[in-house]
DNA sequence: ACGCCCGCCTGTAAGC
DNA sequence: TGCTTACAGGCGGGCG
């Protein structure tokens, strides 16, 4: 399930790859992944001849910046993936709903099992991302948008929600999901039901400190892919994050630093997993 | 303002 | 073995 650091692996190999692009030509095969624009055919019409000029990312989406001052915004929301390939005869995997070819060097291929994930197109320009009137809800993004801690506390403080709720609010801070939230609580040391306004400033602190350096260092391992194997780069490579993850997933495993059982309870509908010994 | 639930989806796995 | 059910969860919307 793609969160912030498996979406800025596929950042980053997208530069390497669709800059100074042209598109060619634009195929929807599944009309509910551009849902957002009236017909499949105007998603089209604003693509076809376009070029990209630069990609960034805000939270979990992909901003494709075009030459005409718009956006190729790309959400893989839980199963999608982005496919670069080199070939359009190359066979196309199953639930592949767009298809965007390029004047030279093949294809783009937005391919997603559970259609959650979106393509539009905004007519704003990308610089910053949420500068974009469709994504202006994002809070802040945990690694472009550096802060004091101080400034953390006082954005704990306005809200009275459970950290990890709050952690996963898209409108507080973008680019947490399910995995993550519990893989940063763990390194904080606080439990997912613990109050926003009820943390010491060493407690905010450490959580601060626990989102940015959980969030760094899956990126560097290039996300994580877990047994059901969604999640995949650019060029259908698996993340290597999994086997440094503390809590999600472990459910009567060992706790790593206590070697307490890591527990597993259902919060929001949503499981979540934390060690009661570590996490207070 | 916040928690919680639903609907949207499909593939996988557990249960009977 | 084969069918049914539960689960995975991002997001938007509704309700209490």
């Amino acid at each position: 399930m793609p969160e912030l650091p498996e979406v800025e692996t596929v950042r980053r190999d997208l530069q390497g790859e669709v800059i100074g692009r042209r598109i060619k030509a634009v195929e929807v095969r599944n009309g509910r992944t551009v849902r957002r624009h009236p017909s499949a055919k105007a998603f089209r019409n604003l693509l076809e001849g376009r070029s990209v000029t630069s990609v960034g990312r805000a939270g979990k989406y992909l901003l494709l910046g075009l030459d005409d001052g718009s956006t190729l915004v790309v959400h893989l929301g839980m199963s999608g993936q982005l496919q670069r390939v080199k070939s359009a005869k190359e066979p196309k995997a199953p639930h592949t709903h767009a298809v965007i070819t390029f004047t030279q060097g093949g294809q783009l291929r937005f391919v997603d099992p559970r259609t959650f994930g979106e393509l539009f197109v905004s007519v704003a320009p990308a610089e910053g991302g949420r500068a974009l009137p469709e994504l202006a809800h994002l809070g802040f993004d945990p690694l472009e948008d550096v802060m004091s801690w101080d400034r953390f506390w006082a954005l704990l403080s306005a809200h009275k929600a459970g950290l990890k709720n709050l952690l996963m609010d898209q409108e507080f801070v973008a680019g947490i999901g399910n995995m993550y939230a519990d893989e940063i609580l763990f390194a904080a040391g606080l439990r997912y039901d613990r109050m926003s306004d009820s943390l010491s400033s060493q407690e905010v602190r450490r959580l601060y400190r626990a989102m940015v350096e959980t969030l760094a260092e899956a990126v560097k391992r290039r996300g994580s892919t877990l047994a059901d194997a969604q999640y995949r780069d650019l060029f259908g490579e698996v993340g290597d994050y999994q086997d440094q993850h503390q809590a999600y997933d472990r459910e009567g495993e060992p706790c790593r630093r206590c070697r307490s059982t890591i527990v597993r309870v259902k919060s929001g509908g949503r499981s979540t997993f934390f060690c009661e010994h570590c996490q207070v």
